[in-house]
DNA sequence: CTGAAAGCGCTTACAG
DNA sequence: CTGAAAGCGCTTACAG
């Protein structure tokens, strides 16, 4: 009771009280070495009696370790990062680590800083969704300073040893496509915030598509799907839009303006979703009638709208799980294989897409 | 170039490279103190090749403070607390502090041991969202050691020296009803989490309806406003519902069939207004012909779902903001008054809400 | 089992 | 302006 009020207790105050030398007193409080039961007693009843609180950055000043996790991502209010966030809050509890957390709101200068502060709190590992694929040489800096990198959704080539968990975007993305063309449609119009990566000629040949950006691969898959089927990719069919429910909705309907014989239309985002949904009861567009509409990430929405929406469903909570396991393991086995962990994305199929008609008004 | 891999450089390298000492160096990098202006490009230029990465937790040994703040909240997922954690996140990183992030999953338990690590991390600070408004101890605990404590949407009386921002609940919920009643409605339900605090009586003659949690703070404010009315409170017509759209969902459904004569429904979050609005879907009841419906905190989907949904809108980001910048003035000036901020929830009137018919087919 | 010494990587007075 | 010493609160060998 009644101690010096700012200045909280120390392992010596509890020494002293305890009648103890502060070697003892520290094996006693933080269970290692050896104490007598009698001292240990008596050591804890001290520390009771003064209010003791480790504290854990002296501690991590020697083991060198700190028992924290970075998270570095572009938005915490996004559906797919704050249900990821918990998955990796869950996974990072239950191996006694902390989260230090950073929301760079896409901006690359603000990545950068918040990597350089975390790497001088000096955290065990760093979860990060990078904003660029190709400008990561912060990250790959992390390499030499010994600590773990686990990329999460957005990959980034260059940072060798970081172990990289998503959504296979490309399969995904082409499941979704696939079902629209099984039920017949062959104008089928894309709603993305990528622009084609430069090389997409070979991407489409190989399985690069996963080390693309999720968008990009998204788009990657859209095409793969078509080909597959024998069905011309048009320029003309792929809408560009920002990451913004207006600019998708706007997008959309430009797209279906320019474009009356498209008979479906497939996004490749949460957001954008949201915003084409919109774009089609704000034309009152038949859906699925005149216009089958697939969404990205099965959102509490997607059940509540009339027509409930067809969506492909990414397991973000598992994906954000997985991002922290792969840090730990990256952590506890510092020269271990780093992993490339591809999680399925699931087309759930409801009431927004359907049979294309003949034709559709212009 | 080429050093240890895994050990980076101290200051007491880059001392050697440069050629002073280690105070200097420290100086130099750490700008305080006076150094030449040669002496500090030759500590800088070695610092530079050394790969030098200060390390804060020295640091703060030292000086007492980690410039962090501890933010503790039941949900990470949930959309109120993401969209809270982006205004914390922009408060925090303005001021030059970093973010220790616990998600509690509502857990009291949880919540004291996510306690105990910030403050054995020596946080500056802490923002929290109580799981409970009575069981505080350990947050009560975080005064003693110099931990300024800013609450977030719950209230804490016993924690005499925190701030508290929340949204003015029992007024917002008022102001909703009174919508409804002033529409014409005289039977109105309400779906809600909370149970009603055991001196309710005496809350709803008094102010302090702000010092309960915002679930019962909105069933005060519904209350209040029935009451301003001249309207029978009746316990009938309260629908208790956990915090899950699928139990909301069935209290709606309970609600509406025992309760024939109801015109209208109310829900005090966002979560349980999905929930009654599905049921209202499942039932096929006609919104707002046959009932009207009010949901709580405008989400994405209040204007893709038809009717568009009447809600009670809540600034989730301002509160955040609010939050940190309040634990942020109470580090600033440990002694300073603590102050209770108090924001405004608006309503947003749609199509969800219209007159009463006179009758509803039971 | 217990204690004294050294040290983690810095900052803080205090001399020169 | 610069350096040597002490110290932040612990843990880690190393003796006894």
């Amino acid at each position: 009771m009644s101690r010096s009020p700012l200045h909280s207790a120390t392992i010596i105050d509890v020494a002293a009280l305890a009648g103890v030398s502060k070697s003892t007193a520290a094996r006693a409080l933080a269970n290692y070495g050896s104490v007598s039961e009698k001292t240990r007693e008596r050591v804890e009843r001290a520390a009771k009696e003064l209010g003791y609180q480790p504290n854990s950055l002296a501690r991590s000043m020697i083991t060198g370790q700190t028992h924290t996790l970075g998270v570095v991502i572009p938005d915490i209010s996004s559906h797919f990062f704050a249900n990821a966030m918990r998955g990796v809050s869950t996974a990072a509890r239950e191996a006694g680590y902390e989260l230090l957390l950073s929301s760079t709101e896409g901006d690359l200068s603000l990545e950068r800083r918040a990597i350089e502060l975390l790497a001088a709190k000096r955290v065990d590992g760093i979860i990060v969704a990078p904003v660029s694929t190709e400008e990561t040489a912060h990250l790959e800096r992390l390499e030499n300073q010994g600590i773990a990198v686990a990329l999460l959704d957005r990959p980034a080539p260059q940072v060798k040893s970081a172990s990289y968990v998503s959504v296979d975007h490309v399969a995904a993305s082409s499941m979704a496509v696939n079902h629209l063309i099984d039920l017949g449609h062959r104008h089928i119009g894309i709603v993305t915030e990528a622009v084609m990566p430069p090389d997409w000629q070979e991407s489409l040949d190989t399985a690069d598509g996963t080390l693309l950006r999720p968008s990009a691969a998204r788009l990657v898959g859209y095409r793969d799907a078509l080909r597959s089927a024998g069905i011309r990719y048009r320029d003309e069919y792929v809408a560009l839009s920002a990451y913004a429910k207006t600019s998708a909705r706007a997008a959309t309907e430009r797209l279906l303006r320019q474009n009356p014989q498209l008979t479906a239309i497939y996004c490749t985002d949460s957001e954008l979703s949201a915003g084409s949904f919109a774009a089609l009861q704000d034309m009152n567009v038949a859906c699925p009638k005149e216009i089958s509409l697939i969404g990205f990430d099965d959102q509490d929405w997607a059940t509540l709208v009339r027509p409930r929406l067809t969506v492909v469903e990414q397991p973000n909570y598992q994906l954000g799980m997985a991002a922290a396991e792969e840090a730990l393991a990256a952590i506890a086995d510092p020269e271990g294989h780093r992993r490339r962990r591809t999680l399925n994305g699931r087309l759930i199929v409801r009431d927004s897409t359907g049979r294309p008609r003949s034709g559709r008004p212009a």
